[in-house]
This record gives C-alpha cells, structure tokens and sequence, in this order.
RNA sequence: GUCCCCUUCGUCUAGCCCGGUCUAGGACACCAGGUUUUCAUCCUGGGUACUGGGGUUCGAAUCCCCAAGGGGGCGCCA
C-alpha cells in the first residue's frame, strides 16, 4: 500500500460529451474514498482535444456533479496549491516532464508527433486488428518485446501487463496527449489513488511505464467495474437510454436516491442495508470491497430507491420540490408558497401516492384547474362495469343536498342512499365519482379529493361530467 | 486476430479470501392471495441461480486446471 501521506483522489473527465452514469459512479467512487479516509478530491478537466471540447459539456460536468452533492476540495472554482485544473492550462507542466524524458532518451520524432520508446527488442508484425465498425483488417505495425509490468491493484489484485507498442506523448499539432498528461498531471498533483474504470486497465501498463521513465513512483491503482447497458451488449455509453444524469434531474429524481443507488453499482456495504445514508457509506466505503464484475444498470430498481426516499422525506422537503416541479408543469404560479393551506393539503395526500415526482403533474392536475384531461383507457374500464355518466348522475341531488364536502360520513351515507334507490351497491359509485371529478381511477382517498375541492367546484364537475 | 479482466436467481447482490452451519440468503422486477370504496400504499406467499468439464478432499458455490461465455483494450479519443 502506498505511504504517501494523505489521501487525494481525482476525477479527471473530459468535456467531450455528456456527463453519463459511468462517469459519475467513477466520480462518486473516488470522492467516497477520499471523504472516507479524510483526504482531498480534486476535479481535474482533461481538455486536451481542442476540436472535441465544449463549454456546453464542461457546464453539465459541473451541474451534474453539485446535483450529486459531489463536491472537490481542489478544482475550477475552488482553487488549490496545484493548479491549474484545466489541462489546456498547463503545457509548460507538460514541456517540462517531456524535457525529462527527452534527455534520457526515451522520445522520438515520427510523423510529426512525439513517441514514447519502450525498452526491448524490436520487430514488424502483420497483424489483425478490429475496427469500431466490426470490419477487419490486416496491418503491419512495429512491436517491442518489453518487459512485463506488474499492476498492482486494489480491486483485482496484481495483474500482469507488457506493453508491446510505442505510444504517443505528443500529437503532431502540438498537443500533448492523454497519456502524457494523465500522467504528469497525477504526480503534479500527488495524486495517491487512481480511481478508474476497468477500461482503463489496458492503460495502466503504459502510464506505469511513464512514471518509471520519469523516476516517479506510481499511486495506488483501483479499477472499478464497468457498468453495462440495461439491455443489449456493451457498457452503457452517453448514447444509452437512461444514460445521462442530467436527464434524472430533469425528470425531478431525488439526487440523494441517485447517489445511494450508483453507489451500489459494483459496492455492497457490508451491513447488507441497501438504502442508506451517504455519511454511512463513507463510513463504510473501502476500495477492497468494491466487485470485481461489470453491473448492469436497471433503472427500475433506481425508481424504487427513489419513490422510498420520496416517503421519507420530512414534508416541507417535499413540498418545495414538489411545487417547482408543479411550477416547470405550468400547474402553479411563480408565487405560489407551500405555506399556503390549500397547496399544503393537497402536497400531503400526493407525497405518500406518488411513484416519482415526474409524475406529479399527471396525477394532480384536476387540483389545480378545470381542463384535466379524462384519462380513456380508464372510462373503457368503467364502462364495462357500467355507464359512470348515470351513476354520477344519479349520485348529483344527494350530493346537492350536502352541507359541505367535509363530512365523510355525511358523504358515505349520501352514497348509500342513492345506491339504495337505485337498486346498486354504494361500491359501484366510488370509481365514476373520482373519475367525474378528477379524470383518473386512482389517487388519494376519495372523501380526501372532495374536501380539498369542496362543495362548488364538486357538483360543477359532476354536473357537467358526460 | 491479440492482450487483459470477469462469470451465484431476469437484474443488483450475500456467501468465496479462512472448504462442512448453503435443501444458497436479501433487494428490485414478476406471479398469486389478502387489506384498501380506488390505487400507484401496505401485508403474506411463490417461482427462478452457484456457466460447463476435470481435479484436490470424507466433504466444494467456496481451492486448482481446462473450456465456454461475457466485458474491455489494441487511436496523433480520453
């Protein structure tokens, strides 16, 4: 295990793309480590392809990971004794540890671009290579016989690699490359634990390389899993459905739920709870611990995380994220304020009902206007049992005669005597009224509806009901 | 093609390091019953898994080997 003082982990994307659940699980990994064991974390943005970067993604980064609650000790915003942390910031870091391997002899010039060389002997090969496109080809390439590295890693134990080509460190536009900088960046920036994706396992062989060649000792490597699309081959990719977090937030998840359940993407806490508080976690979190084996994303299990961390939420919680996302559906005003009585008893009734806040404009309209659309697929059902437009009808003078719609006694007995009446059982009146007067078959507690709406607001919607 | 990693229910996993307590436990999903005037709540129950083969052992999900399958890399992307 590496002695090198305290502990500082890095997530180092590259604003490339959108920000996805495969790197934000890196990211959250990383930061976990480093709140576990009292150290730093530092954001390091890797934009070192000019033509590929953009302020668009490089904003998402940000937003996304403060949504987390992920927050860095050392980074853009926040500063930090090694920076700066934007690669496209520190070429004359670069130029210097080039220096170094230059004068010991490990570069060369070819192309255009600066080579790394490795130690061996060396012969042309034909080879067959595969591209991203399936098709193969024959190539001939110049291999070394280099010697073996030994990775050693915390998740998967030592794994032995030799590097069998020389890598470019220096692109032939000028622009120092991934491995370079990746590279001098982690020692730049005493980086003692790098945190990764198994993808990046293959990588490992040439940056320890590297840091042999520039007389560095490596950190601690520890190469997470990767995690695989929902259905179909392959890891997930910013292309995936389901893929980007952004997309969460807008769907209103709860960023907690997120957390706690990317968590658990190649983790286990050892106290077998599932659902858990993040100070918990990081209590609990070790690097050793973490799977060995690639994880499928199921994004059912996430809405189940969500939908419990909805229920627990203390209800002035609730009610502030609840009406902004009422608000973005147009339901409500600017203004509106969860100390008003009216939105605060309908917010209550919808917390315990509701699956995921993005559905709560489906499942509240008729509360807050008279166009709430009358769902089809439910009037087919009603329709079979019966016509609902005769019960409501037939319900309308007992309701009329109400006081008001408070009483649900009062109400239970009006349902009575109408069935009565007619011959029917009050049961067979309760799913005509709720859809008459709020357009869905389910929800909260009838009795609970009609008091919010009250009397008025009842009989027009029953009255105009057909 | 080549190198590296991985392999327990449909999915996420516990157990594996330190072989017997595993007729393999949990969660999501699914199915069935119950509660609920509705239901998206809640309760109860159910099915489904140690990739295959060989070895070691009195005994293997657990140790070893091989095979198969899955994943990743093999870029002047990161």
């Amino acid at each position: 295990m590496s002695n090198l003082g305290p502990v500082r982990t890095r997530f180092a994307p590259s604003p490339t793309g959108f920000f996805h659940i495969g790197g934000a699980r890196t990211a959250l990994f990383n930061w976990l480590y480093s709140r576990h064991t009292g150290g730093k974390f530092i954001l390091r943005i890797e934009d070192t392809d000019k033509a590929r970067n953009s302020e668009e993604f490089l904003r998402v980064i940000y937003d996304s990971l403060k949504w987390l609650g992920i927050d860095w000790d050392e980074g853009p915003g926040m500063g930090g004794g090694h920076g700066p942390y934007r690669q496209s910031e520190r070429n004359d870091v670069y130029r210097l540890y080039l220096e170094k391997l230059r004068t010991t002899g490990r570069t060369y010039e070819k192309d255009g671009a600066i080579w790394f060389r490795l130690n061996g002997e060396r012969h042309t090969v034909h080879e067959k290579y595969k591209e991203d496109d399936g098709t193969e080809h024959d190539r001939i390439v110049e291999r070394v016989k280099a010697a073996p590295v030994l990775i050693h890693d915390l998740i998967r134990g030592d794994v032995s690699r030799a590097e069998d080509r020389d890598f470019v460190l220096v692109r032939a536009n000028g622009e120092p490359g991934f491995h370079l900088v990746n590279v001098v960046d982690d020692i730049a920036m005493r980086i003692t634990h790098v945190i990764r994706g198994e993808d990046h396992l293959s990588n490992t062989s040439k940056h320890i390389e590297l840091y042999n060649a520039l007389g560095e000792p490596p950190p601690v490597f520890a190469h997470i899993p990767l995690i695989l699309k929902a259905d179909g081959k392959g890891k997930m990719s910013k292309r995936d459905r389901g893929a980007l977090i952004e997309e969460y937030q807008a769907r209103h998840f709860l960023p907690e739920a997120v957390r706690n359940f990317l968590c658990l993407l190649g983790w286990t806490p050892g106290d077998g709870r599932e659902i858990l508080p993040i100070a918990d976690v990081i209590t609990q979190f070790e690097l050793h611990d973490v799977h060995q084996a690639n994880a499928r994303f199921d994004e059912r299990k996430m809405a189940f995380f969500n939908q419990q961390y909805l229920r627990a939420m203390p209800a002035p919680a609730f009610a502030q994220k609840a009406l902004s996302a009422l608000h973005q559906a147009g339901l409500v005003d600017a203004n509106a304020s969860t100390d008003d009585a009216h939105i605060q008893s309908i917010l209550i009734l919808l917390q315990e009902k509701l699956p995921s806040l993005e559905n709560i404009a489906d499942m509240s309209t008729y509360f807050f206007t008279e166009e709430y659309p009358y769902s089809p697929n439910v009037r087919e059902t009603l329709t079979k049992k019966g016509d609902p437009v005769a019960r409501v009808r037939q319900l309308l003078p007992a309701f009329t005669q109400l006081a008001s719609m408070d009483d649900a006694t009062a109400i239970d007995a009006a349902i009575t005597t109408t069935a009565t009446a007619f011959a029917a059982k009050p049961s067979e009146y309760f799913a005509p009224l709720r859809y008459a007067i709020s357009g869905l078959g389910s929800g909260p507690h009838l009795h609970d509806i009609l008091r919010i709406l009250g009397k008025e607001r009842t009989l027009i919607r029953m009255d105009r009901f057909q």
